[in-house]
DNA sequence: ATATTAAATTGACGCGCGGAAACTTTTAAG
DNA sequence: CTTAAAAGTTTCCGCGCGTCAATTTAATAT
C-alpha cells in the first residue's frame, strides 16, 4: 500500500503534488487552501502515512495548537471528569490537549506551568489549588500564557473564571433541610484548601440569617487533600462529644460528607430522614461516588457539563482574541439540588 | 537582576562563559562536563534564567527525554495514584512525564499512543484497557517505541509488566472468608473489561478446588467502566432473588464491591461479621474509597507502590538497554489483606 | 474575451539546537 | 617534567518546518 515512507513535508508534497508552502499552510489550517487543493493532499494522506514533525512544527510558530489543562487533584474523580469533558472538545477543535494535576501540591503547580510555559500553548485552562497556590506565579504565568481559570477562583487571575455558584448551592441544600426538619449544621475544614469552601461557609450564614437561624458552624483539623480521611476524623470527634445542636449536618462539600457517613456507620448511627434515623446528612458537589454513598448522598450538583464546556468556549475566544479580554468575566452556574437518602 | 534576556543557547553560552556545544553537552546530562564547568553554567544559571527550546531540543535528538504515561481510566482514583507516583520519579530522574487517560474508550487509547509516537517518548508506561484494546495497534505501537505494560497484561505486549498477582489476591480473601465462615460466591461482570477480572475468577474456582469446595460464580451484565453503577444494578437482582448460596460474597474488584455496598444499604441488607448481619463482603485492590464504605471493606490490596516504582525502574532499564529486553518478564507483586469491618 | 482577484509555486532564509571533525587546553598519571 | 587521556573550543552542517517576496497559474467577474 505504502510505496515508500515520507520523511519529511517537502516529501510528502511532491507525491500529492503540491508545493511544500501550500502543504504546510493545509496542515495549520485545512479551510486556508481551496478545496480541489484539498483534496489532493487529502487524497495523498490516506495513502502515506505522514505527519508533520511536531517540534519542527511548533519551533518557529508564535502560537503552537498546544493547550494545558491543570488540575489540583486528579485522584479526586470530579476533576477527572472535568478534565475528559475539556480533553475531548480541546480535540475535536483540532488542539492538543495535554492534561496536569498537581497533585495537591503548590510547588508541583509552579513546576507544571513553568514547563507549561516552555511548551508555548496557545492557551491554558487552569484549576488552581487555591489557597495553597502560589499566587505571585500564577500571576507571573498568567501574563505570560493565555489562561482561564475554573472551579476555583483567585481573584484577579487569569483572563477569566467559570465556575460554579456557591450561593446556589448552599441556598437550596440549607433551604431544603430547614423545609422538612431541623436547622442544619455547616460542617467543614477550618482551613479549607479551595475558595468555594469560604463562600459555601458565608452563604451558609447567609441563609441562616435570612430565614432567622442561628448559624452553626464545625470547623474540624486537617491540611491537606486527603479530605474523606479529615471528614471521618472530625465527625468521629463531634459525634462522640455530641457537639451537634440538631440532627441535621450540611458539609461543605462530598468528600467530608463521605468521610463523616463513614464515621456514622462506625458509630451506629443511623442516617436519613426515616423515622428511625437519627441524623441527616446534605453536602455539595454530587460527587461520582455521592450516589453510592450508605446511605446516598443527598448534594446540590455542580452542573459540570456547563462549566467545562463554558471554560472551554471562553478559552476558544480568548486565543482568538488575541490572549487578552477587556475585562475578566466571572461566570457562575447555578446548582440542582439531587434528593437521595441521607437527607 | 537580570541584565538581558538570553535568547538562545549561543547567548547563554556567552554569559557563562562557556562554549555552545559544551553547554549543549551540559543540558543533555549535566554529569557529562567537568564539574567546575558544570558550576559555572549553574552560576549562569541562576543569574539569567534561560532554558533551551524545547521544540529544537527534541527535534534532531534521536532520542528525546519523554516519557508516556497512559492510564485507562482516570476518574478511578487508582490509576491517579499511580500516575501520582510514576510521573514524581520521571521528573526527578530527569525525565518529562505527559499524562494520558484513556477514559474507557479504546479509539481514544489509539488516538493517545498514536500521538505519543510524534513525540519521540525515550518509553512509555502503558497501564492498557484491556479486553477492549485494539491489540493490533498497540502492538504496532510497541515495535516504535520502547513500553512496559503495567496494572493490565495483554500476553506479549510490551517489553516487560508489572503488575499484581491475582492469584494472591483471591486465595487470601478466599482463605480468610472460608476459614472464618460460610464460603463466598464470586461476584463479578460477565464481560470484565480487565484482564485481571478472568485470573481473579480462575484463581477463584481454583482455590475453592482445592478447600474441596463448589464454586459458585455470579456474572452480572454492564459494558464501560462505571463499575460502581453495574455493581449495584447487578446486586439489586441477585439479593432480591435471593440467589446468593450462603452468606458471603467476594467481588472481583472493589468498584463493583462499592456498587453491591449500596445496594445493601438500599435493601436493608446488614452488611459484616457481626452475629446481628446477614452478608459477607470481601473484595480485592483496597480502593481509595474502600475505607470510607460503610461498612468499610476488607480487601485484598495492591502494593501499588511497588508496582508503580519498579514499573518506572524497569522502564528505565528499558530504555538504557536500547529499547529492547531480550526476553520479556512478567513481575507480579503479592497483595496484603486488608481486614475491615465488611467481612 | 479580458480584467481582476484569489490561490499556488519558486526560491530562499531562519529558527534553535544536535552533532561531528579538527584542533587546543586542561587534567591526571607516570 | 613528560605524556596521554579527557574535556573544551571552533567551525560547520543539518534537522523539518514556518514564512516571506516575487512570480506564475487558476478561478471568478465583467
Amino acid at each position: 500500500m505504502t510505496q515508500k515512507r515520507i520523511r519529511n513535508m517537502e516529501e510528502f508534497a511532491a507525491v500529492s503534488g503540491i508545493s511544500r508552502p501550500t502543504v504546510s499552510k493545509y496542515f495549520n489550517d485545512p479551510d486556508s487552501v481551496r478545496r480541489s487543493t484539498r483534496a489532493r493532499i487529502e487524497k495523498a494522506l490516506e495513502r502515506y502515512d505522514y505527519r508533520p514533525n511536531i517540534f519542527a512544527m511548533n519551533q518557529n510558530r508564535k502560537l503552537t495548537k498546544n493547550i494545558g489543562i491543570v488540575v489540583p487533584f486528579m485522584a479526586d474523580p470530579v476533576f477527572a471528569e472535568h478534565a475528559r469533558n475539556i480533553e475531548q472538545r480541546c480535540i475535536s477543535a483540532g488542539f492538543r490537549p495535554t492534561l496536569y494535576s498537581a497533585h495537591g501540591d503548590p510547588a508541583l503547580e509552579v513546576d507544571i506551568l513553568d514547563g507549561l510555559r516552555s511548551l508555548k500553548p496557545a492557551g491554558v485552562l487552569l484549576a488552581p489549588l487555591g489557597r495553597a497556590s502560589d499566587q505571585k506565579e500564577i500571576e507571573k504565568f498568567c501574563r505570560d500564557v493565555p489562561t482561564v481559570l475554573f472551579d476555583s477562583n483567585i481573584e484577579g487571575l487569569g483572563e477569566a473564571f467559570i465556575g460554579s455558584d456557591n450561593f446556589s448551592f448552599v441556598s437550596q441544600t440549607v433551604e431544603y433541610l430547614t423545609r422538612t426538619g431541623a436547622p442544619p449544621s455547616f460542617f467543614e475544614m477550618r482551613t479549607p484548601a479551595n475558595p468555594n469552601a469560604n463562600k459555601r461557609r458565608v452563604a451558609y450564614i447567609q441563609m441562616m440569617d435570612r430565614l432567622g437561624l442561628e448559624p452553626h458552624i464545625i470547623q474540624i483539623e486537617g491540611e491537606g487533600w486527603a479530605f474523606e480521611e479529615i471528614g471521618r476524623r472530625g465527625a468521629l470527634e463531634i459525634l462522640r462529644d455530641n457537639r451537634l445542636p440538631t440532627d441535621s449536618i450540611l458539609c461543605s462539600n462530598d468528600r467530608l460528607a463521605i468521610g463523616l457517613l463513614s464515621a456514622c456507620c462506625e458509630l451506629g448511627y443511623r442516617v436519613g430522614r426515616g423515622p428511625d434515623c437519627n441524623l441527616r446528612v446534605a453536602s455539595n458537589d454530587d460527587h461520582p461516588f455521592a450516589r453510592f454513598t450508605c446511605p446516598s448522598l443527598t448534594t446540590a450538583a455542580h452542573d459540570y457539563d456547563s462549566v467545562s464546556n463554558r471554560s472551554v468556549e471562553t478559552l476558544f475566544e480568548l486565543i482568538e482574541s488575541g490572549g487578552e479580554f477587556r475585562n475578566r468575566e466571572e461566570t457562575l452556574f447555578p446548582s440542582r439540588l439531587v434528593l437521595r437518602n441521607s437527607a
